[in-house]
RNA sequence: GGCGCGAUAGCAAAGCGGUUAUGCUCCGGAUUGCAAAUCCGUUCAGCCCGGUUCGACUCCGGGUCGCGCCUCCA
């Protein structure tokens, strides 16, 4: 086994093994819980389900962690705009966060852990910062980090900290000491949503409960932690801060980021205000397609989101489930087996190169082509082959929908059983060579939308799709 | 300005120092009552300038362009 993984701090490719043998405590930051999930959020959702499915697959004991933080300063405000309370808020945006995970194929993790649940664990923590000179209450209630005091502040993301001074913004108001020290505890203004500590009322600091719940969950040093693509710096850099300055031990062996989602080649983003939400596309399209599209390029590089790109991804998955339609009475074969074929090994060492889905897929497309080699009579000896596609495709959580579902989804609005009634039709119309009224029924439905395709075994429809 | 990533055929997107990526599209053929699907085949690459090498899309240096982070954002 030759399984490497880019690390974020290393810049580079590096054969993986976890800190205890066979065990792998992954971290992942997920969502702050205000609004719908967009597609960039899908993107690190679709991206480290792959991952963990695959890891699984690879026959470590994973435990996948992904956090959820439900208070903040943006949270505060959308509840204060909303007139709703912040549990009210946060609970609505957290179901439909897992409607629309689930909607993406995307399996649960095993721990969801919530900020507002650790909040002792982040007094914990932060009071030993304090108690180790890392951190310090200011004058005005605020706990803040003490960034002098890290010798490695900025090697996550090769940040000088003379550099970090020099272009930091010093807001008049606050009582920090140092421009660069973040804040760990923030002081409740009246009437705010608080908790009690030491230091006063208050909230946690953006970066703290991550460094709080991953110990919690996981302990203190982690053998992945990933995230999106603007969390490196400052979120992820503070978090090293602050978790090996208090546990005084390496926080996380690999770091991994997803690569951004583009819209018209600027990241899709909150503050742009460019973004889609999941829920919007997947009214669209099939969210098999979305998956797709996510999974079709490497982890780490940029996508562009486009309707053109959605298109190509459904005409991708569209050639599977073609192939696929013959078979649906095959079962996936048990990976051990998937694994010892051609395209088993192909896949295994493409996934096994940093995940590379791309190159895995590339795979499985050659199988297809394969299986669709087979001719009509002795279609049973693709069978094996069929078989080792599910298995395989199964990692990737594709392919699990049934042929005809997917092929004709996007057909809520016709009547089924009128096209079946006119296929049968036509299927008469056949036998007594009528074909002016065969081409006639062929053009009634393709003005409806809908697509025939004459077989041995018979005649089948899918919805056409354009472009 | 600092740090980092990228530049591949019509489009998308990978690996690789010499041998087909792959998907979609185009064209030709097989197949089909006609289609569709499928299969076969063909065409179309590696930003620019140097260097290393028997040989570079692949390694090294320089440049150009694009993007990300440096401030809340996955």
């Amino acid at each position: 086994m030759n399984f490497s993984v880019y690390n974020t701090l290393t810049g580079e490719k590096a054969p993986f093994t976890p800190l205890q043998p066979g065990k792998i405590a992954m971290y992942v930051c997920g969502i702050t819980v205000y609004d719908y999930c967009h597609i960039g959020h899908g993107r690190v959702m679709v991206c480290f389900d792959v991952i963990s499915r695959y890891l699984r697959a690879r026959g470590w004991d994973l435990t996948y962690v992904r956090n959820i933080t439900d208070i903040d300063d943006k949270i505060l405000k959308r509840a204060a705009e909303n007139n709703e309370s912040i549990e009210q808020l946060t609970e609505r945006f957290i179901s439909a966060m897992i409607e629309d995970e689930t909607q993406l194929g995307v399996l649960r993790p095993d721990l969801e852990p919530r900020a507002t649940h650790h909040i002792g664990d982040i007094i914990a923590l932060i009071e030993t910062l304090i108690a180790s000179d890392y951190a310090y209450a200011a004058s005005n209630g605020d706990v803040y980090y003490r960034v002098a005091k890290f010798a490695n502040y900025g090697k996550l993301t090769n940040k000088n900290p003379e550099d970090l001074l020099a272009g930091a913004r010093i807001a008049v108001d606050e009582a920090k000491e140092d421009p660069r020290d973040f804040v760990l505890w923030k002081a409740a203004k009246t009437g705010e949503t608080c908790w009690p500590s030491p230091w006063g009322d208050g909230r946690p600091g953006w970066h703290i409960e991550c460094s709080a719940m991953s110990k919690a969950c996981l302990g203190t040093t982690l053998d992945i932690h990933g995230g999106g693509p603007d969390l490196p710096f400052p979120h992820h850099e503070n978090e090293i801060a602050q978790s090996e300055a208090a546990n005084q031990c390496t926080y996380a062996n690999f770091w991994m980021h997803a690569g951004a989602v583009r819209i018209d080649g600027e990241k899709m983003s909150k503050s742009l205000g460019n973004f889609f939400t999941i829920r919007e596309v997947i009214k669209s399209y099939h969210p098999e397609i979305v998956r797709f599209l996510l999974i079709s390029s490497h982890y780490r590089s940029p996508i562009n989101y486009a309707e053109d790109s959605l298109k190509e991804a459904r005409a991708g998955l569209e050639r599977f489930y073609k192939t696929l339609r013959d078979f649906t009475h095959v079962p996936a074969q048990t990976w051990e087996d998937a694994i010892t074929t051609p395209a088993g090994e192909r896949f295994i060492e493409a996934m096994d190169d940093d995940f590379n889905t791309r190159v895995a897929l590339a795979a499985l497309y050659d199988l297809a082509r394969e299986i669709n080699t087979v001719p009509v009579k002795i279609k049973a000896t693709a069978e094996p082959m069929v078989a080792t596609l599910k298995a395989l495709a199964s990692v990737l959580g594709l392919l699990g929908e049934d042929p005809d579902r997917f092929l004709q989804s996007g057909a809520q609005h016709l009547d089924t059983a009128l096209i079946e009634q006119l296929i049968s039709e036509r299927q008469q119309a056949r036998l007594d060579k009528n074909y002016a009224r065969c081409d006639a029924i062929r053009d009634e439905l393709l003005a409806m939308g809908v697509i025939l395709e004459d077989s041995k075994q018979g005649t089948s429809w899918r919805i056409h799709t354009e472009g």
